[in-house]
DNA sequence: CTGAAAGCGCTAACAG
DNA sequence: CTGTTAGCGCTTTCAG
């Protein structure tokens, strides 16, 4: 811990540690001598004040948390610097809270928040958070809570989002204008409203184009990636195999490619496939990717600075609202 | 903040509040009975402790700092997840700090460091920090740092890293023995040992193989995609352009790709690459690309690890020492 | 313009 | 086994 404090200042300097207090936050109640000496010292000592005697004393932390489900993904990776970009701004510190898709780990984090910890809250819950019950009750109390892509219905706060519905209808279609007939959506969670709007959109555009989708064409992939491996294997292995591929989140990508390698299908001849992804690779694949690319940074930085709007401003209520941040497609050989 | 505190407790239960906060900590000094009552009404309550009531009493913040260039990079995000492991297990928080590779905030958090906010410090250098200075003053200080993977020379600290001397060595032997006559290396910082030890061990293996590196052969890449794109492109347009390329670190995978395909030119037939790297992505590049993994993972536990070990012995001392975690040549097309 | 005093919520020493 | 007391380092009235 710090070894200098305030009043080793005050007392170098004959003057009262609420002096040095105020000089140090730069009060008009202080003289222009002093406040010069007390910095002086201050910067000659290398004093730092006490974060947490700070905190307590004015019951605000300057600290935000983010809670999201994993970090090797560029869609979080980019949004975590979206928000400690706002956040550096603002001089608040961020801490970091992986739940890798637990929903009893988010619920341990949000209780621990109901401390004092944080002044605020950024998430994006896991896969198996479900829309009501104990998140609902965090966000209720009195700590401001943001969510980002993967947020809760019926909440009532501010959520940032990208055009789900509306994206994946335009991959789906897009996907069809290059001649597929049997298109499988790989899912990841049937709790995730961002994956069921993808999901909505893709059976959307499959119905209005006359498409049928069968129930199997819907698979619900897991959170590891052999079980993946083996998973989009056995689709692409069936008699009636899908000509088309629908990839609902980034992690997907190396399955279906070593998938098809496998099993000897050439993307795009064989299958084609788009995928919603953030990887700058994409487009040095084999063969290039044809992504959805959601606007990761933008969406954190947004979500950060709504976040610090409701924490700046006292008795701010955060309306329930969505904010949405379009994603955009980019089209490659993947389905050329 | 929290609403109910330790004294509400205490004058439900009409207790003391020191007989209530050791119940809290399960205190043998404490009957069974008024532990178990303690402990239902907090719950009934939802009471948590305010961590930084207690952070002040104690000294202790029970958080650490990680400070790094960048998330945006597999090798990162991979040793956060290795950080987080341990920090979760140990009860620890994380506190996450981005230095975009700028020497002068990397100073400022160090210094706000000095404040008592984290108990210990996981770090990995920006690719400006000087060998001596600012952070060696930091270091010497009462808090404990951890170096893993961009450490700084001569500081008595422990540090993580891997053996990149040699498997830069092995990458640049690999190239040579597939056949490249002349090997450029794409290095990013003078001041990076890690780079540098690359460096070194690539120019050992041209010298132990008779390979001639010439001083245009180091090229030093910037932050930046595109100049960095510009910057291959002008390498590989040369007269005598290599035909081996060492890319010292993962963002460098795109433009080089992508350079390639611009002028025409194929992997490996007319240039071999090899790149140090963690990406998922490797395997389904266009040619699928041989790597240098780092053990991203185990390197960022181990460092926690340590850290932990000296946070929480009293009078820790961290030796000066060095831990190697060997990297892996994974080869793959774009050497073959 | 400066200072004295109270107290944020918690823990730890010391009594009982 | 339980309670009293005294702070941790800072900010904030309120008085001068």
């Amino acid at each position: 811990m710090s070894s200098v404090n305030i009043n080793d200042l005050a007392k170098q300097l004959h003057l009262s540690k609420s002096t040095v207090s105020k000089a140090l936050r730069d009060s008009y109640e202080i003289s222009q001598e002093t406040k010069k000496k007390v910095l002086e010292l201050a910067q000659q000592l290398h004093y730092v004040p006490n974060p947490y005697a700070s905190s307590l004393r004015r019951k605000k932390s300057n600290t935000i948390g983010v809670v999201i489900p994993e970090v090797a993904d560029s869609f979080f990776s980019g949004a975590i610097k979206g928000i400690e970009s706002v956040a550096r701004e603002k001089g608040y510190h961020v801490l970091i809270y992986l739940t890798y898709e637990n929903y009893e780990r988010e619920k341990a984090i949000l209780k621990d928040f109901g401390s004092g910890r944080v002044d605020g809250v950024l998430m994006s819950v896991s896969s198996e958070t479900p829309d009501a019950g104990d998140v609902k009750d965090t966000v209720d109390k009195k700590i401001p809570v943001v969510f980002f892509d993967r947020v809760v219905e019926g909440m009532n706060t501010a959520k940032i989002i990208t055009n789900d519905f509306e994206s994946s209808y335009e991959a789906t279609s897009h996907l069809i204008s290059r001649g597929c007939k049997r298109i499988a959506y790989l899912s990841i969670s049937k709790h995730l409203t961002i994956i069921n709007k993808r999901m909505e959109g893709y059976q959307k555009s499959c119905l209005d184009h006359n498409i049928k989708c069968f129930d199997d064409d819907v698979v619900e992939c897991s959170n590891d990636n052999e079980s993946n491996f083996a998973l989009v294997k056995g689709i692409l292995s069936k008699k009636k195999r899908p000509d088309g591929l629908i990839a609902s989140v980034e992690k997907l990508t190396t399955p279906v490619y070593r998938a098809c390698k496998e099993l000897g299908l050439s993307i795009p001849n064989d299958v084609k496939v788009i995928c919603f992804s953030n990887l700058d690779t994409a487009s040095i694949l084999s063969p290039t990717l044809t992504t959805i690319r959601q606007p990761a940074f933008e969406m954190g930085k947004t979500a950060a600075t709504i976040l610090f709007k409701a924490i700046e401003k006292r008795n701010f209520q955060l309306k329930k609202e969505y904010i949405i941040i379009p994603s955009c497609l980019e089209e490659r050989e993947s389905t050329s």
